[in-house]
DNA sequence: GACAAATGTGACCACCCAGTCACACAGGAG
DNA sequence: CTCCTGTGTGACTGGGTGGTCACATTTGTC
């Protein structure tokens, strides 16, 4: 939570150091992030950001938090249309639109990416809260497939949430370094969505 | 590559230097571990590590490749029975196995997790050439499977390792901080390779 | 013993860091 | 013009870092 006086600033000045933030905080993990190289960027003095933020942590918990709220807004379109598509069409809905993030806002993505790493013991709080609501959005997804009668009733769930949660990660992540094209990628997504595909579908047929 | 003076060392000083920057390099990042840390754990001279050690990074490749070496020495069980048993049951062996190594090698396996995490550029050339190695071992089982009709045709197998790498990594990265007993965990393990187990195996059944 | 080669040492260097504080500057109110 | 409040500033502090080097100590050899 910044301090009001950042709040009084100009807007564009507010964005431009938020921005300097995040591309910071986007290139190192937190440990690592300078801020004195934030200041700098900023053209600001360093005295100046301690009257918007209590201190570095301060300065990420609202990076990381305002990342976090554009990308559920960006995500919502999806679970809107929960109700109208199937399970598996959903979920694959779901992961090219968290492509589709990941490659717009290269440095929101790689902020939740070091964020989701960190070893800081004040940050891990605010992970765990994060995990818990990821956790809450997917099982929604998984009962709503069990319900409609497309997953199989012999699957863990806790496991089948798992083997998402696990594959979505990677999916993202490791493929925003390599020069891959977003057509060609989503053509991969959906061959490794084709697998877990088969491993939950209902077996009657 | 240590100088000739490490290995001219006694084995126990010598293991007790190594012990101790394992332990630095498994609690930090190799960009925090602190190399004033690991010569005040162990009791010795800054100094005398740089008659030891090029530089850190030279101390942190020689961990590193240990760390490795260990691991796929522990592994070879496994990849001996690769001719006897069945393919997903070769799956399960060896994901059972590499759960076994973070268990009983806390620290090792620490030291590969964050090794896997570094963004260190001259420390990557070293990450590719594993993940090429772990490429290879696995694209064997897969080709194996393929021989033996186990694995369907129509899968595509580059996903295939997609999956059961992202699923591997995170089966074991997180379950060792919660305190979940061996046996459980191989159960939940079991259940989850339940799952990729029926998105492969061969549909004529 | 004497000499040399190999090892061990820790104060020291240059550098970077997060965070502070005494001061300067703005602008609105009276 | 004078307060006063809200902002902006950057030199400075104390602490940490990887790496160095002149010197001390140990070891092996004759």
């Amino acid at each position: 939570m910044p301090k009001p006086t950042f709040f009084n600033l100009p807007a564009d000045k507010r964005e431009h150091i938020f921005n300097c933030a995040l591309r910071e905080f986007a290139e190192h993990p937190y440990e690592q992030a300078s801020l004195t190289e934030i200041v700098n960027a900023a053209g600001i003095a360093k005295g100046s950001m301690y009257q918007y933020f209590a201190d570095k942590k301060d300065l990420y918990k609202y990076v990381v938090q305002t990342v976090y709220q554009h990308k559920r807004s960006f995500l919502q379109p999806v679970w809107d249309k929960a109700g109208e598509i199937e399970f598996f069409e959903l979920l694959s809905l779901y992961y090219r639109r968290s492509w589709r993030f990941a490659r717009q806002f290269p440095y929101e993505h790689r902020v939740t990416v070091n964020f989701w790493d960190s070893r800081d013991e004040a940050v891990r709080a605010e992970i765990l809260r994060e995990r818990e609501i990821r956790n809450v959005e997917f099982s929604g997804l998984l009962e709503h497939g069990s319900r409609a009668g497309v997953i199989a009733a012999e699957v863990d769930q806790e496991a089948a949430w798992f083997v998402y949660h696990a594959v979505g990660r990677a999916l993202i992540d490791n493929f925003l370094e390599q020069d891959v094209s977003a057509e060609e990628h989503e053509v991969f997504i959906d061959s490794v969505l084709a697998i877990l595909e088969w491993g939950l579908r209902s077996r009657k047929g």
